[in-house]
DNA sequence: GGTGAAATGGCCTTTTC
DNA sequence: GAAAAGGCCATTTCACC
């Protein structure tokens, strides 16, 4: 994990479907050495893999929401992770400090279907109470840069 | 934005770098089709682009937390907007309902990092509190299902 | 560096209003 | 009949060994 790498992996987040010889051109490497640091990248896990960034309204996510999630008594983090994993609306989730045991981000079609998608949180098992924040506007969302 | 097209962007949010000929064995078309309805996707701001999926540890941002932003007064949103955009540190925003004006999501390097951060957030002239809730682990980051 | 595949633009066909 | 969308083909560029 050298300059060259992130200058690479810069490259892939501003545009993943770049080609080799384009990212070569402005890192200063040929094609097949930039397509060798990409599959090491993929090896170690630094890159994740590549995805599209899509307008969640265009695709009928228009409604959002940051709910702290409150357990019962002490709950392992993965046993918090595999009752989120099967609900389809939680898009992140964290735990965190503070009064609140983690913090999940939920992304709905509407205020009908996140409300479904509220009562179908709080009946997860280890849920006591959530306390839930909708998102009015969405101001910025971009990749961190390197 | 029919069926087609959908399907088109499930993939590429699955795989950002699949060919074209890729998708279209996946979704019954042929690639310059495929290519035609992803430019066409593009132009229309539904698809906005390509992006890598990175490791935050590997790139150095361990550190994150989630803070509620309150204003000084009614604060237009393309103020807060542009209030934040500055900050480096910044990865998301949005204005919510309830007792906060916003919800900025902070990623740093480390404690000290995101400090720093939290200072420059809370010099932005309108803020007038900040309340930080710190990032313990990442549970859950995925895309929107369609 | 050579081979095979992918991207991209042109052109024609089909379907629909 | 005109417009929109897909398939096919040719050329250039790229990926992979």
């Amino acid at each position: 994990m050298d300059t060259l790498d992130q200058r690479i992996v810069s490259q892939l987040v501003t545009d993943a479907r770049a080609s080799y010889a384009e990212i070569g051109a402005v890192v200063g490497l040929s094609a097949p050495a930039v397509k060798r640091r990409v599959d090491k990248l993929l090896d170690l896990g630094i890159l994740r893999g590549f995805t599209a960034v899509v307008d969640p309204e265009a695709l009928g996510w228009g409604t959002e929401a940051f709910v702290e999630v409150h357990c019962h008594g002490n709950v392992p983090t993965h046993r918090i992770r595999s009752g989120l994993e099967p609900l389809p609306e939680v898009v992140a989730a964290y735990t965190v400090s503070g009064p609140a045991d983690a913090i999940v981000h939920l992304r709905a079609a509407d205020i009908h279907h996140l409300e479904t998608a509220l009562e179908r949180l709080r009946a997860v098992e280890f849920i006591s109470r959530t306390v839930s924040t909708v998102v009015l506007s969405r101001l910025l969302e971009r990749p961190p840069q390197p």
